[in-house]
DNA sequence: GGGTCCTTGTTCCTATTAGGAATATGCGCG
DNA sequence: CGCGCATATTCCTAATAGGAACAAGGACCC
C-alpha cells in the first residue's frame, strides 16, 4: 500500500469497517468471504453490513498494520489486534447510531405524493422490519443465552427483536396515522 | 464539473445527499448554510445528517443539473427539480433503511470488555437517545398536525417521537440485562 | 463428456459520503 | 479598537457503498 514508515497511522479510531472486521475475527478465524457471511447473517441487524468488497481491502489493511495475520487460507486475529479491540472497548468513544430512513424523507413531502404510494412504502417497510424480526429473533433462539461468550451474543439478538418489533409496531401506527390524514 | 454532454447523467436515484437537499429545498428557498440548519433541526433524526460541506458541493451538482437554481443569496427548487422529486415519490425505489450501532458492536464481544464500561456506555445512549427525543417531541410539537403540507412532517415527527421513546425503552431493558450478566 | 449454473473466493473501479480544516465577512460588545 | 461568535463557503482526504469482473470447483442435466 504504502511503503513502511510513512503508513498514515491506520485511522483504526474512526473505521467502522475496521472493528466490525475485529469484531467478527474476534469469534474466530475466517476468510474474507467466510467473514462476510457471518456480517450477513448476524451484524447486519444492527450494523449495516459493510460492502463485501470492502472486507478484502480492510482485511489486507489490517494485515498491514500487524492487527490481524493470515492463517493457511483465511485471516486470524493476531496479538496486537486483540489489544486494538480490548482498547477500543475501554477507552474508545462511542460513536453515535446513524439511522437513516428514506421512508421518513418522503413522508415529509407527503403532500407532493400520492396517498397510496406513501401506503405502499410504508408496507414495503414493515416487510422489510417483519423480515428482520423473524431472522433476528431465529437468530438469537440459536444462542445459548447463558453462554459467558455467546450469551452477549444472545442479549444483542434480545434487543434486536424487540428493536425491530418494535420498529413494526411504529410502521403500523404510522400507517394508519397516514390512511386518516389522505382519507379523512 | 465536466463538459456539458458528457455529464454523468447524475446519479439522482442513488444519492440520499441529493434527495435530501431537494427534499429540503421543497419547504422554500435557502442558502446551503440556512439548508444544513434545517437539517440539523429536523431531518437528523431521521435520517444521518450530510455533512456541511457536502450540502455545498451537493447544491452545484445539482444547479448543474438543472434542478435548483440560484435565487440572489441562495437556491431555490427549480421545475426540473419539482419533477425529479415527484418521480423519486412516485417511481424511486425506496431505499433500505439503514441502522448503525457501535453499542451492539461492543456488546456483541461484550466478553472482551469491562462490565462497567458497557454499562456506562449504554448509558451514554441512553442519553443521547433522550436527548433525541425531547428534541423530536418539541419539533413535532411545534407543528400544526392538521396543516395539509406540515402536517406530514408532524406525522413523521410523531414517529420520531415514538421511535427514540422506544429506544430509550430499549436500552433501559439492555442495561438491566447487561446488569444481570455482568454481576449474576 | 460437455455445457451451464451455483457457490466460493477475491480483485478492482468509480461514485458517494463523512468529517473537518481553512477561509472570509459582518456584527455586537466591553 | 479588538475579540469572539454566527454566518457562509470552499477544499481536501479518507472511508464507504455497490457492483462488475474474474476465476476455480462442484452439481446437475442432456
Amino acid at each position: 500500500m504504502t511503503a513502511v514508515g510513512d503508513e498514515p497511522a491506520l485511522r483504526l479510531d474512526r473505521s467502522g469497517t475496521a472493528h466490525a472486521a475485529l469484531v467478527l475475527l474476534a469469534f474466530g478465524p475466517a476468510t474474507g468471504y467466510e467473514l462476510k457471511q457471518r456480517a450477513e447473517r448476524t451484524l447486519r441487524f444492527f450494523f449495516a453490513a459493510p460492502a463485501m468488497s470492502q472486507i478484502y481491502s480492510e482485511l489486507q489493511r489490517l494485515a498491514a498494520a500487524g492487527l490481524v495475520e493470515r492463517t493457511g487460507d483465511g485471516y486470524a486475529l493476531a496479538p496486537p489486534g486483540r489489544e486494538a479491540l480490548a482498547r477500543w472497548l475501554a477507552d474508545g468513544d462511542l460513536t453515535p447510531t446513524v439511522f437513516k430512513s428514506h421512508l421518513a424523507l418522503r413522508l415529509i413531502v407527503g403532500h407532493l405524493a400520492d396517498p397510496a404510494r406513501l401506503a405502499a412504502d410504508i408496507a414495503e417497510e414493515r416487510a422489510r422490519a417483519a423480515g428482520e424480526l423473524a431472522a433476528v429473533m431465529a437468530v438469537r433462539d440459536s444462542l445459548p443465552a447463558d453462554d459467558p461468550q455467546l450469551g452477549w451474543a444472545w442479549i444483542v439478538g434480545n434487543w434486536g427483536t424487540r428493536y425491530y418489533g418494535d420498529m413494526v409496531a411504529q410502521l403500523d401506527q404510522l400507517a394508519a396515522l397516514v390512511q386518516r390524514k389522505a382519507a379523512p
